[in-house]
DNA sequence: AATGGTAATGAAAACCATTATCATTAATAA
DNA sequence: TTATTAATGATAATGGTTTTCATTACCATT
């Protein structure tokens, strides 16, 4: 299923060494549909991989992030979020997110309505203010089911 | 043109007391259109009344958020920015973020269009996901004119 | 106007996520 | 196999924000 060196070419060409600690971070993050901080990463691999460090989850998310293997998510207080992203197209999504426990819920209703609303804004926006737009993001918040 | 204690019953209801630091950080902020972080809004009240302190700054802007006088604006990396909330209906609006220099734009074309997307999406989110919805962000992210 | 109860303040220390430093290790080109 | 040099990981440092706590000042009640 998962060919061990999948990715090695997409480090290659960023003039990057494939290397243990990456491979394993990325090989986590492929299986895992959660939202989850560096620290939350480094704990889970530390029980596999005991040499792990911190700085280096720290490091290699920073580059999976600049190669565009993953998303990083700023949400308001708290740790950087990381998912990793799909090479499906019809899988771009974004967030739902409860204001009271923190739950994150993806959803992608409406992709075609909002890409028609974003071409817009971007075309817009590239006239009025002489912006390049480059990438957007929407979320909602409000409180889950059982938040409420 | 500014009453000073225009604001004054909104802390009353909210069990708060008026306070001098309170009244001109709210006034300071009401005067700009900067979406300034803590530190800077220190640092330019520190001027006229220099015994004004950071901490006090970031629990007044803390408050001001509840009480929904403010916005809080937290882009990625860096310190969050905070901006007065307009009483003005049509000044609802978002962001454009320069991703190299970090400028910031408001922008508030397709009000329309982004308020039938949102409703829509909030109806089936809701539905779908028992998730009720308060509130929403959009985001673009991109180079401004001189950074590209 | 004076009082008292208590919320608000500000200086300092603590906290937490993230980044920088640097000696050691290991990936890869030769 | 070796040499080069990027990557690692322990530690310290950084920066934004929050906590602590003694002091100050709002403001409801006299």
């Amino acid at each position: 299923m998962h060919s061990p060196h999948k990715w090695r070419h997409r480090f290659r060409a960023n003039v990057s060494r494939w290397t243990v600690p990456r491979e394993i971070i990325l090989d986590f993050l492929s299986r895992t549909s959660k939202h989850m901080s560096a620290k939350e990463i480094y704990a889970s691999l530390y029980r596999m991989y005991p040499g792990i460090g911190l700085t280096t989850v720290y490091r290699t998310l920073d580059l999976l992030v600049r190669i565009g293997l993953i998303n990083k998510l700023t949400f308001g207080d708290g740790p950087s979020r990381y998912e990793f992203k799909s090479e499906k197209k019809n899988e771009h999504h974004h967030h739902l997110l409860c204001t009271k426990c923190g739950r994150i819920i993806d959803y992608n209703d409406f992709m075609g309505e909002e890409l028609k609303l974003t071409k817009k804004t971007e075309e817009t926006l590239a006239k009025k203010y002489n912006f390049k737009v480059q990438d957007h993001n929407i979320e909602f918040y409000g409180l889950c089911e059982k938040c409420q």
